[in-house]
DNA sequence: GCAAGCAGGATTTTCGAAAATAATGGAATT
DNA sequence: AATTCCATTATTTTCGAAAATCCTGCTTGC
């Protein structure tokens, strides 16, 4: 593996979560020193970011986090209901048996880790990869690449917001919101195929979602 | 302007004209004395067309064009009419009178060139860039900036398989097809706010466009 | 005859410094 | 007091060379 992949994934990474914050300018020295590498495989993982908009450029005036607003979580939200919503529809027309299992066993394990959460210790990264592959198993058999390249794209835009609200919150279900109920729902009406179900329950879990970090965005302001 | 900035202006263009082949490996050294730069810019660029899905690239072996397949050819259009479509029916709910006449002057200047091009040398990307200019007016007041991103995004990936056959049949009319036909009727439709037969039309004009490219693409293996 | 191993050359990747540009702060002027 | 100008500093951008890796074709050993 190259630096630039490792410096893309890093900086990636540290910006969904957070680490980064938003808006924030990112000085190649800085970048250099935290991540202990020089200029240039920075310089390309910052373009690559950009074109996913996670960052900005600004010609001669490097780089800087991509901000937050409620216009485009709410934007990359609806989105997200139109590109998942037929990449589901293809995913159930041809998903075979490994895809069913795919979509069981990924349930399965987001719940164990949630469960552990509740009872103490895992970080939100660990919950959160596990629900990126949730999400990912469902649209499995979708044989559309560029659906689901957006798919993944709209993901990580989303995640941004979604993030601070798990931190806050450790107990998702402490929102008062039953989401592995929503999850489960969920996959139960994908596995039987039942695609008008799976799409509805599906805008419902992201509208839901959009409302809660609205919510928290709009309290924060 | 930087040269990262011209580099991948520049790179971008030729691959969709198909000055750069497809497959076809991109070495630095010749990049380098073709664009007359040095290794930093143009890795930046190709690092941005990477994610794009223009250029691919392997570690420690550099890059190259991305290929063409029907597959992905087929792809690219279907994604596009799930995504176009929804981004037109907004832009005809919340599109004002600039919007309107922004369609209206794009389709002229883009019939002033197609005839220009019938009649004598007019090169293929002076017709393209308004062509593109023509679609783009259509969605101009679509209020998301993802859909319209994902718009551009298809935009180029779908203009490399359509330039090799306005390349060969230098009038569009030759192919048995009144392309400005179907443009003044989408149009049309759309400046008369009617989005279900605007769609259907724009969903026609793609999906032929989808078969005349499949067919040259048969014919040539 | 054929596979494995190894030099030599080609190519990508990375670094560190130089060049170019923007930001800062203070002095001079109105 | 406010503004413009200039010098200084901070920062980005770019280059050219060094380091790392891959490819080619030969040799060696079986």
């Amino acid at each position: 593996m190259t630096l630039s992949e490792k410096a893309y994934s890093a900086i990636r990474r540290d910006i969904i979560q957070g680490v980064l914050a938003a808006d924030q300018p990112l000085r190649m020295a800085d970048l250099s020193a935290r991540y202990d590498m020089g200029f240039s495989p920075l310089r390309e993982a910052l373009s690559r970011l950009q074109v996913e908009r996670l960052v900005i450029a600004e010609a001669l005036r490097g780089f800087r986090v991509a901000p937050l607003s409620i216009d485009e979580m709410q934007d990359a939200i609806s989105t997200r209901i139109l590109v998942e919503s037929d990449a589901l529809r293809l995913s159930i027309r041809h998903g075979n048996d490994d895809w069913s299992a795919g979509i069981v066993a990924a349930l399965y394990a987001l719940k164990l880790q949630v469960d552990r959460a509740a009872s103490g210790a895992v970080g939100v990264w660990e919950i959160e990869s596990r629900h990126y592959a949730f999400h990912r198993a469902l649209l499995a058999a979708c044989p559309s690449p560029w659906r689901l390249e957006f798919f993944e794209r709209l993901y990580a835009a989303t995640e941004r917001y979604r993030i601070p609200i798990l931190v806050a919150s450790r107990t998702p279900s402490g929102s008062g919101r039953d989401i592995q109920g929503e999850h489960s729902a969920l996959a139960d009406s994908v596995l039987a195929r039942d695609a008008e179900t799976a799409v509805r329950l599906l805008a419902d879990h992201y509208n839901k979602t959009a409302l809660m970090i609205r919510d928290r965005m709009d309290a924060a302001a």
